[in-house]
DNA sequence: ATGGCCTTGGTACAAGGA
């Protein structure tokens, strides 16, 4: 089984985009992050067309998740049971005997901002969320742009952006929370090279210079641990014409 | 360097992203 997830920044400028990596990677299962579509712009003849059966939950102009999967998805969700939230944020389903849940974490902006405090009450509710989920499922992905880059080694310039969105031991805390439920950073399972990141700024020539962040993640729950065979960054794709500033992560699962 | 880019909405430029 091979899972990704993909930060594509608007469906409705990427979509060939989107056609042409999934006919490449021919991925079982792939969430989308910041669609930016309203769910009746949502192109889902042009996917089923490509082969994937899509679930989506979209909002006008910012946010917006969905999930595409070859098998059809069963037990949907959309954002977080019992958070009241008008940012569609949240698409959760199950995909064979996997649990999927695709996320896009509020940016925060900045914590001193409202933001964060709406960022800090998203993942307190989604954490509490997860508890109760890989109680039931314990063959569960999360995936998505977590907008949280967990260590220094996963920050190009971790001194300059010591304490600053992103990288705030607040937001650090939460990861460890997440991973303190049982789940594992599917991409530390394995030897990496030093500077690989799933986000580069537009701006600054900074792909160019290899300039980003692993803000991307793809966690697996214990039960999944041990048949996790791979977790790369895509980042070729970051390369395309008209990229977004979002590389896919991938994960292989055996079986 | 308090920025540089890209997207949306809407048709000028502000807001958001990260």
């Amino acid at each position: 089984m091979k899972l990704a997830t993909w930060n594509v920044n608007s469906l409705g400028v990427r979509l060939p985009q989107l056609l042409d990596w999934l006919s490449l990677h021919q991925p079982d299962v792939l969430v989308l992050q910041e669609t930016k579509l309203t769910d009746d712009k949502f192109p889902q003849a042009d996917i089923a067309a490509a082969g994937w059966h899509s679930v989506w939950h979209g909002q006008k102009t910012y946010n917006g998740v969905a999930l595409l999967s070859r098998s059809p998805a069963t037990a949907l969700v959309k954002n977080i049971p019992g958070f009241d939230d008008p940012q569609a944020r949240v698409i959760a389903a199950s995909v064979g005997d996997l649990r999927v849940i695709g996320a896009y974490f509020p940016n925060g902006q900045a914590p001193d901002s409202e933001k964060f405090v709406y960022k800090m009450a998203w993942l307190d509710a989604l954490h509490e969320w997860l508890r109760r989920e890989l109680a039931e499922h314990p063959r569960l992905v999360l995936m998505g742009d977590y907008n949280i880059a967990p260590e220094d080694r996963d920050v190009f310039d971790p001194v300059a952006m010591a304490g600053q969105i992103h990288c705030t031991d607040q937001e650090r805390a939460h990861f460890q929370a997440l991973l303190d439920l049982g789940l594992v950073d599917a991409f530390r399972l394995f030897d990496q090279a030093p500077r690989i990141w799933s986000w580069w700024d537009y701006r600054n020539l900074a792909f160019r210079k290899n300039q980003g962040l692993r803000i991307d993640h793809i966690l697996v729950s214990q039960g999944l641990r041990d048949q996790v065979t791979a977790c790369v960054v895509d980042k070729p794709t970051r390369k395309n014409e008209r990229p977004s500033d979002h590389a896919p992560v991938l994960v292989e699962i055996k079986g």
